[in-house]
DNA sequence: TTCCACACTGCGGATGACCACAATTGCTGC
DNA sequence: GCAGCAATTGTGGTCATCCGCAGTGTGGAA
């Protein structure tokens, strides 16, 4: 899996080596990249971390670039960049689900401290998205009829009922729902509510 | 309960009056009042609908009252509107969970746009949290004990080894269990799980 | 003191859940 | 055709759940 790096995009250099340096010193590993276009071709489904985007760059700019990655189903928080960030824009960018939206000159404790609660936000991103990604691999071994079974069962019918409703004998009906139980790793139907459901308590 | 409304907080007459026939004739139902002090002053927790609030103001400004509001637990999603508003300010509003932040001269579509959506979202918010209001209640008839062996079946363990755990007889735990479905007004512990999660599927 | 809510316990029976063993049907791929 | 998977069903038995009936003990409110 790659690392976590705060990916920085900008295309003025003087500004890239500023930013490695101030978070290198913070202890935040980084990358950078010279234009959105060469961030965007070395980018993959697994990069982790945030990304720090300029706006204003001399091909494509950052918030274009940010709306390719919205099509890619990026999952890293972006912080934006700007100069001359005008108030529709940031609106705009935030709403679409930018993580922040700052101003130059920013302050460099200020920057350092969006980062690192946009990596640690990753962070917990990725562990719950791994959690749900081995309940779909789970939930994929399961047959069309288990999930149907299982979705009755999830509903707290009786087996008698579920069997009644899908037309099939009882005794049908606890075959599945055992084998549901043993695919999904799980040995009541409780526990398999709690996991199918979000975390709560 | 208090009908939905687009609370128009605006010290200033003339836009009041724009806005409250601008969404009259949308049919969006308004009140306007002409200074945050005076909203603020007969703001109820079962106020419904969304706040249009101006940020420069006489006296109060549109911040300090929102900010107001998220003290008193306000619910209802607030939509701001400048003259002179700067990224920092109108990023630090939405990043604390403002809906919206316009600037003048708006169009009168999108911001007709923007109040209705947010009153469909306050609405949205409204008949979830009715349905936790329910839960609260019957959580709240329950006693100590009961409270305590419901977490318990929750993670799906046999009346038995609740039993052990909690050092009484398998008996009390079943009449425990018993008298929480009731109380609760489910009839199995999948039910019960599935009230208690957020919705799903 | 009396009343009541709460927690606790035992017994026995009805019903549901779970499981091992055993088997049939139909469809797919080699 | 044969192997393999999915879906189906039955028998018989064990374990868990649910419930009514019956009763004890404690602490607080009237």
């Amino acid at each position: 899996m790659n690392p976590p790096l705060a990916h920085i995009v900008d295309d003025d250099e003087a500004i890239r080596d500023a930013l490695t340096w101030l978070l290198r010193t913070r202890n935040v590993a980084s990358r950078a990249w010279s234009s959105a276009e060469e961030f965007l071709a070395a980018w993959q489904p697994d990069f982790h971390g945030c990304v720090v985007l300029d706006i204003r760059m001399r091909e494509m700019s950052g918030l274009e670039c940010f709306d390719v990655l919205l099509e890619r189903g990026n999952n890293m928080p972006v912080i934006f960049l700007t100069g001359h960030g005008d108030v529709p824009m940031a609106v705009g960018a935030l709403k679409k689900g930018a993580f922040d939206f700052l101003e130059k000159p920013f302050d460099d404790n200020a920057l350092v401290d969006v980062v690192i609660r946009a990596m640690e936000s990753d962070a917990r991103r990725t562990a719950s998205q791994e959690a749900q990604a081995t309940m779909s691999s789970r939930l994929a071994q399961l047959t069309p009829r288990e999930i149907e079974v299982m979705h009755l069962v999830l509903t707290g019918k009786f087996n008698k009922v579920i069997a009644d409703e899908l037309n099939i004998s009882m005794r049908t009906v606890e075959v599945h729902r055992s084998r549901v139980f043993e695919k999904m790793g799980v040995r009541s139907a409780v526990e398999l509510a709690q996991l199918l459901a979000p975390g709560r308590d």
